[in-house]
RNA sequence: GGCCCGUUGGUCAAGGGGUUAAGACACCGCCCUUUCACGGCGGUAACAAGGGUUCGAAUCCCUUACGGGUCACCA
């Protein structure tokens, strides 16, 4: 059976790059029938932030993850929290120091940039006074490890250093900690960012050390941001909350994340949008690459707009209440357009608020639109409005008037709609055309603003422009 | 700097000895059109460099360059 795990630390919001490891753990697990487990790793305590755990939760169900055990559901392998489980830890290294695979080292922690040459390892200190840590012994030699994305490396032992397992202050390091957890917790495949993959020889070894069976490894190509680094909290583009928030959709994120360093090796007609359901019936290791993937923030948006427009009217207005309070009329409007929601607010600014826009918005060559038949247009329509019934104000019978009305004048449709859609909105460009617009507006409020614009373009003409 | 990993258009990527080197985002053009957008059609644009191996290399090997990761009592 195939047990994965996501283990991050709860230290703040949940890293892209986590939840990325997350997905890829728990698309490894589903595609084979595994499980999928949550441990908590809060070994470093002055790290710890209130509320990071709860935060974890949430991102993950936000992402439609599921997990099969953790902290909030339990399992066979209770406690799921590190620092619960803290006395194991302990008992394993002195099994190690039993065997000779470890030793006490009672060196003073090193300052910043300071190198302290140890020698604990030839003292065999067998009761330690005062504070210590215990150490890893690393054998001669040279180790290596299989891993599926990238095959097998090989590092020279000299290149290890005699880690740390047990802290001063008793907890284990993330290193120590890791192994041990995965091995009584019978995780059968890691799956983690490429970044570990220089600390994976030290924690062969002890597993080796142990005499356990070495869990098969499946590290993750990087994600870097667009300008090469990672993605860093400074840019605004590290965490799951902050795209949340510029109103991007979870299942978006995770889309496109997925995408990023693996492609599905059975995608015959090239298809980028997948749910998560459909990425566990095509995710394979196989279709994972080695090389870092930048973050593009402009596919993102895309796919995000893919999203949006896919959405369900009714589901659409409720998410973006929470960006505009215009009424649903003119929020309908952007669902075609946006490529996330706080780009609402922007383009819904006329609503509430005209604009002291210029009169040159009137003119359009390709129609044969300047401001003297803007004006006169417009003239001819305020009376044709104003006679109008309120109950006439539908798009359909808009459009009729409208092109009746066109017809008559021996008009474009285009000659008519620009100067009205320009007077309604005050904007050279609309989330609606003119019908629309003026049907969402109603008769009062349209003539208001046919009035404006005919002041203005009277203005105009009174200057001698 | 040592060690490890990587390098196909601006970005994501397919392709794993013989291809006109896919597709997507972005960009540009055209069409549609009531502006912009959407949608449709088309276009610009890539195998990091140099050596091998081979009849033939984007694909295999080596070197260089560049990029990234990692070298904690952080995870």
């Amino acid at each position: 059976m195939l047990r994965t795990r996501f283990a991050p630390s709860p230290t703040g919001f949940m890293h892209i790059g986590n939840l990325r490891s997350a997905l890829f753990g728990y698309l490894l697990a589903r595609s084979s029938g595994g499980t999928f487990i949550l441990r908590i790793e809060d070994t470093d305590q002055a790290r710890y932030t209130d509320g990071a755990v709860d935060k974890i939760y949430e991102t993950l169900a936000a992402a439609g993850i599921v997990c099969d055990e953790g902290p909030h559901i339990g399992g066979d392998f209770v406690p799921y929290v590190q620092s619960e489980r803290k006395e194991k830890y302990l008992i394993c290294a002195k099994e190690l120091i039993d065997r000779g695979k470890a030793y006490y080292c009672v060196c003073p922690k090193a300052e910043e940039g300071e190198e302290i040459v140890c020698d604990c390892k030839n003292k065999d200190i067998s009761t330690p006074e005062g504070s210590f840590v215990i150490r890893h012994r690393v054998p001669e030699g040279s180790t290596t490890f299989n891993d599926l994305v990238f095959g097998d490396i090989t590092v020279e032992n000299s290149e290890i250093e005699d880690m740390v397992l047990i802290k001063s202050d008793g907890m284990p390091t993330y290193n120590f900690a890791n192994v041990v957890d995965d091995h009584f917790m019978e995780i059968t495949h890691i799956t983690r960012g490429s970044e570990f993959l220089a600390s994976t020889p030290k924690h062969k070894l002890l597993y080796q050390a142990f005499g356990w069976d070495v869990p098969i490894y499946c590290h993750l190509p990087l994600i870097l941001s667009p300008d090469g680094g990672k993605l860093s909290k400074r840019k605004g583009d590290a965490y799951f909350d902050d795209f949340v928030k510029k109103g991007f959709l979870p299942q978006a994120l995770v889309n496109f994340i997925a995408l990023l360093g693996f492609a599905p090796p059975n995608n015959p007609d090239n298809r980028e949008i997948f749910t998560l359901d459909e990425l566990i019936k095509v995710f394979d290791v196989k279709g994972l690459n080695k090389s870092p993937a930048t973050f593009d923030l402009q596919k993102l948006k895309w796919m995000n707009g893919e999203y949006i427009k896919a959405l369900p009217m009714d589901e659409f207005l409720a998410l973006s209440a929470k960006h505009t309070g215009k009424p649903a009329v003119f929020a309908a409007m952007t669902k075609e357009r946006i490529h996330t929601f706080d780009e609402i607010p922007a383009m819904l600014d006329f609503v509430d608020n005209l604009s002291d826009y210029d009169v040159s918005l009137f003119e359009n060559k390709k129609n044969k639109i300047d401001t003297a038949t803007a004006k006169e247009t417009l003239a001819k329509l305020l009376s044709v409005i104003e006679n109008l019934h309120v109950q006439d104000f539908t798009i359909e019978k808009l459009k009729q008037t409208l092109s009746d009305f066109a017809t008559e004048h021996s008009l474009k449709t285009a000659q008519v709609l620009m100067p009205l859609r320009v007077a309604l909105s005050g904007k050279e460009t609309s989330p609606a055309g003119a019908t629309e617009l003026l049907a969402a507006f109603g008769k009062d409020e349209s003539i208001n603003r046919i009035k404006t614009a005919l002041s203005k373009l009277l203005c105009r003409a009174c200057s001698g422009f």
